[in-house]
DNA sequence: TCTTAATTGGTCAAATTTAGTCAAATTGAA
DNA sequence: TTCAATTTGACTAAATTTGACCAATTAAGA
């Protein structure tokens, strides 16, 4: 395992333990691990991302601080934005593209994402009419969105 | 016999050993075999590939990894098996059926059943006229079926 | 109050460590 | 002999680790 896998695992524990929120200093996390400072700016930005649900705040000089909070994603809440901006109808790529949004946003599972993907896309669609498939996919997108909450 | 049945006898004991899971650092194991490194890529391909009823996983950089498992069942065989039986147009009661023989056969996660019911719905449909859906419903639970895969 | 030193954290790019791809060369069985 | 499977190695891609240099904040003196 590597050092920055322990680094975010330790930091994971530490944040469970305080309730959601971790505080460390740099250089003291570095020394713990016997690494280079900048180590931990590696880890902080690609593993508690805010694309991971994370925020980081941080303050230099003396008693400077970095500080890591797990942002709740409120799936429910950009769920229901999603579906009330789909119309009724919608054709493939903005359907992808809302996909790739809920994803990136960590409200839907990349397997849901894949599993809607293939029930809208025009080869599952292929025994309706196309003028009928922009429709059905907007009716099949919601359906679907709404059952994941 | 040939060094890469060797490899592979060697990955299938190890996962064996380790409770369904092998890993490995692909060079640490091609100088176990003194081989070049590609080889290692070569018995994953040709022997622990999907189709064989293997996942495998990888990482690089410092601490990189490869990870084998060996999944359940013939999840594969199950599903081509309904998609095939599925034809043309499907009602909703008969869709269920299979959905549900699939999740109580383990080839499908409770998550993806709910997630194609609910794309397969009336509801969702509801933007196609009635004569269609039963055929829409066949064609989506087929893609969806194959997605899994 | 200013000025300067000390204390923290931030950025970025190079070096290092792994793994992946692909096609040429080799081998071995039909 | 011939063809498919295997073996190799050169080149590519990705993740991590390190270090030099930069920026912000606070602390101490003048």
């Amino acid at each position: 395992m590597a050092l920055s896998d322990n680094i975010a695992r330790f930091l994971e524990e530490l944040m469970a333990a305080m309730d959601g929120v971790a505080e460390v200093q740099r250089q003291e996390l570095a020394s713990r691990f016997s690494c280079v400072p900048s180590q931990i700016n590696y880890v902080l930005a690609t593993r508690f991302s805010p694309e991971h649900g994370f925020l980081v705040e941080s303050r230099r000089g003396g008693g400077g601080y970095i500080r890591i909070r797990r942002v709740p994603v409120d799936r429910e809440g950009l769920t229901m934005h999603a579906v009330n901006a789909i119309g009724e109808a919608i054709d493939p790529p903005a359907a992808a593209a809302f996909l790739q949004n809920l994803t990136a946003a960590g409200a839907l599972s990349t397997l849901a994402a894949h599993l809607i993907a293939a029930a809208l896309s025009d080869r599952a669609l292929r025994n309706i009419p196309p003028p009928y498939r922009d429709g059905a996919r907007a009716g099949i997108l919601k359906q679907c969105l709404l059952t994941m909450l």
